[in-house]
RNA sequence: GGGCCAUUAGCUCAGUCGGUAGAGCACCUGACUUUUAAUCAGGGUGUCGGAGGUUCAAAUCCUCCAUGGCUCACCA
């Protein structure tokens, strides 16, 4: 024990190092430091909740936690300990405890776990308090915990250390346990609307269902290489094909992209699908779903983003082609060749080079000038076919697709369309896609010969969602970072 | 990948013009049996992110590197 720490000694701060030694100083009085044996039977709310009666009745209970604060006052001691459900004070005293003990109990350290024995009173203060009949050390801390006042600040620290973050930062617990509630209202929602969980594969033999850069894994015993998903779409229609009409899977995707504020390599998705639906049935439970949740766990629809104030009950909607003549002045209406708005764009200063077909120019035009502006709730429709790949035409113009994108705050929250289901148009948008491979691009979708076959079975019309969720939790809780929505955050490893 | 900014004690932060490294919390010692960021007296615990350079002298000036933040690019 005492040589443990003389290894450690030259790594140690004097902190820890005091920490050390009373944990040698426990093992040599036998007395276990991480102690198993106490059965708590109360927790810190109920115990704040039900003071009178516990009072009344002079009840000895058991409460268990980590020590936030001490206050030393000679002869009797405070300390503060935590549990999941709260903060409540102790009292010792030595004349209660006896000498050993209460000198025990003084040197306990912040950050160390114990279960407490006592019963309830109140302090002259007014402070529920607990009188300590007898403890147990649970669990004893050998690194010292940040500051109580200002907590831990350090944004690195706070993310690779998730866990001080977690203990000394209350509203980071806070703000994930509104994540925890947001996920849960959406399954119930869904289920009220009689949508089943479904789980499909996170490792594919295709990467399909979005233009992004899939990580690739290696299985041994097959001896092929994997793609982590990029998105459940295809595998979620096929199970529309296999007559299942209205599934939903809510789970994490993987893109091998840069990181922002805004992405991080994985991040959860709702994706959702309804046989028989469309688009506009999809914007109605877009809005309905979002509401919902909002009301539920915020109890208000009108909240605050970034200084931004925005109204989740006033949802607007154009078309992507309207949208662009609102905010950049360009009619793309008129526009029918691609010379024509590539002139458009070097008039306006879009770079289009690399760009094929006028469906793309018109989407970069709308990333250009639309996409920011969109503070409060808008539903942009009508994409063009060259960027919707897996979305049914209007019937109306067939350049374009029925499709939105949900906006908030300048964000793009959800993407939702009426499912392609022909196979034979859905081969030649995989072949368009492919030769941008070719081409170089080496996000354009790859052909999925499988899903082409589960089409030709026969896939029934349906409208299919997908929502981002970690932005929808960034937006309810007014996170200006997708960090701070995540517990554990990628960052380049460590170095030491 | 480019630009800007940051990095000082376990944590939060000062550090002037280049001249002996500071405070609060935490921690240790002592006093104190109802405190509330308890109080009082004493104690500074450090590879100033790393490596070079300039200088009599570098936390401070210069270069490179590392990590992080913001931003642009990229990306749904």
């Amino acid at each position: 024990m005492g040589v443990y720490r003389v290894m450690l000694e030259n790594e140690l701060n004097e902190l820890m190092m005091e920490r050390h030694k009373k944990l040698d100083d426990l093992n040599e009085a036998g007395i276990e430091a991480y102690s198993n044996d106490f059965d708590r039977e109360d927790i810190v709310a109920d115990i704040l909740d039900n003071f009178e009666e516990l009072e009344a009745k002079e009840k000895v209970i058991k409460a268990a936690g980590r020590i936030m604060a001490f206050r030393n006052h000679g002869k009797s001691s405070f300390a503060d300990i935590v549990d999941m459900s709260g903060r409540v004070q102790v009292y010792a005293q030595q004349n209660k405890l006896g000498e050993e003990l209460y000198e025990l109990f003084t040197s306990l350290n912040i950050g160390d776990h114990v279960g407490i024995e006592g019963t309830v009173f109140k302090t002259r203060r007014g402070e529920i308090s607990i009188r300590v009949k007898s403890f147990k050390l649970l669990s004893k801390s050998l690194r010292p915990l940040p500051e109580k006042w200002h907590g831990l600040k350090d944004v690195e620290l706070r993310y690779r250390q998730r866990y001080v973050d977690l203990v000394v930062n209350p509203e980071v617990k806070d703000k994930f346990i509104l994540r925890s509630r947001i996920l849960h209202k959406i399954r119930s929602y869904l289920e009220g609307r009689d949508f089943l969980e479904v789980q499909t594969p996170l490792m594919h033999p295709i990467a399909g269902g979005a233009s992004a850069r899939p990580f690739v894994t290696h299985h041994n015993a097959l001896d092929i290489d994997l793609y982590m998903r990029i998105a459940p779409e295809l595998y979620l229609k096929r199970l529309l094909v296999g007559g299942f009409e209205k599934v939903f899977e809510l789970g994490k995707n993987m893109r091998n992209e840069g990181l922002s504020t805004k992405h991080n390599p994985e991040f959860t998705s709702l994706e959702l699908y309804e046989a028989y639906a469309d688009y506009e049935d999809m914007i109605e439970i877009t809005e309905d779903l979002i509401k919902t949740v909002a009301q539920d766990v915020l109890g208000t629809l009108e909240i605050s983003y970034d200084g931004l104030e925005i109204d989740l009950g006033d949802w607007d909607r154009m078309t992507m082609v309207d949208s662009i003549k609102k905010y950049a002045g360009v009619d793309f209406s008129e526009i029918s060749t691609v010379e024509e708005a590539k002139a458009l764009a070097k008039e306006k200063g879009v770079k289009v080079d690399d760009k094929t077909s006028v469906g793309e120019i018109i989407n970069e035009f709308f990333e250009e000038f639309v996409e920011a502006k969109l503070i409060q709730p808008t539903f942009i429709t009508q994409y063009p076919v060259e960027v919707s790949p897996l979305a049914k035409r209007n019937p109306d113009n067939p350049d374009f697709t029925d499709r939105f994108e949900l906006f908030i705050a300048g964000n793009e929250i959800a993407n939702a369309f009426s499912e392609l289901n022909d196979p034979i148009d859905q081969k030649g948008r995989f072949e368009a896609q492919v030769s941008q491979r070719e081409a170089g691009d080496d996000e354009a979708h790859m052909m999925d010969e499988d899903f082409i076959r589960a089409l030709e079975y026969g896939m029934p019309p349906a409208g299919g969602l997908g929502i981002g969720i970690d932005r929808l939790i960034m937006l309810l809780t007014d996170s200006p970072s997708i960090r701070e929505v995540i517990f554990f955050p990628h960052l380049r490893p460590e170095v030491k």
